[in-house]
DNA sequence: ATGGTGGGTCACCCA
């Protein structure tokens, strides 16, 4: 099972464009953030043509989170508990194939110490919240999603330059390990445990040329799904040329299990 | 240190 995240960046922008990669990868599931977009203007007929189910989550012009799939998607949940009132869309759950399967879009932060850095903060606890629920009931999970946060050096461009800096700071990165330890897995780094492969190059400033970029965008996996992980890559191709987004898809594949569970 | 481009919606916010 191939479990892709894409942060897509206006799924009405780049409805062609992910419609045609979807055609030539054919991936059995697809976590989109940054839709932009209300649930009754997605574009899903588009998809269903496809051979793709639907789980969408958005909001007026900002973040939006979405799983496209050619299997049946079951217990849709969306939301974080946590915060009261919070409206912004950033997280969509569905058990596909008998895993729980979940989009998360974390919020940018803007600055490191804004209020919208703080909001970041508390939604990593928040997210670390429902991460230990379903490793506490035992689910077989994979999160995708744009974590906004590059984890180690080798994951940013200049360690140097992006020291303190937004996506790169220490508090992010230690809000980052903090879910890790609980029991959760990098997919990509399981796979690569040296290989720089950037998910994201700014729109500025000419950030693809130079090879600018960070790996922000990850597949956190729980120990079952990590036992049956077969792979893991990004697909570079699609951030050359005009009108794309300013993040590549990365993606895992799951195979199936090969023994009862304990 | 700033600003660069490209989304959103409709004078700016967000990345």
């Amino acid at each position: 099972m191939r479990i892709v995240t894409w942060n897509v960046n206006s799924i009405r922008k780049r409805e062609e464009i992910v419609r045609d990669w979807l055609r030539d990868h054919a991936p059995d599931v697809l976590l989109l953030q940054e839709t932009k977009v209300t649930d009754d203007k997605f574009p899903g007929a588009s998809f269903e043509e496809i051979g793709y189910r639907l789980a969408i989550h958005g909001q007026p012009g900002l973040n939006g989170v979405a799983i496209l799939s050619r299997h049946e998607l079951t217990d849709i949940r969306t939301g974080l508990d946590g915060e009261e009132g919070d409206e912004q869309a950033r997280y969509i759950e569905a058990t596909i194939a008998g895993m729980r399967v979940a989009s998360v879009y974390v919020p940018n932060g803007t600055s490191v110490g804004s209020d919208k850095f703080d909001y970041k903060m508390r939604f990593f606890a928040r997210l670390q919240r429902r991460i230990r629920a379903l490793l506490e009931a035992g689910e077989t999970f994979v999160i995708g999603g744009d974590y906004n946060v590059a984890p180690d050096s080798i994951d940013v461009y200049d360690p140097r330059a992006c020291a303190g800096e937004i996506c790169f700071h220490d508090d992010e990165r230690r809000a980052f390990r903090s879910m890790l330890w609980n029991g959760v897995y990098d997919a990509f780094r399981s796979v690569h445990a040296t290989r720089r492969q950037f998910s994201w190059w700014d729109m500025r400033g000419g950030s693809w040329e130079r090879d600018e970029g960070m790996r922000i965008d990850h597949l956190l996996l729980s120990p079952e799904a990590l036992d049956r992980l077969e792979g893991s890559d990004a697909d570079p191709s699609t951030r050359a040329g005009k009108g794309v987004s300013d993040h590549i898809p990365v993606w895992c594949d799951i195979g199936e299990p090969q023994r009862p569970r304990w």
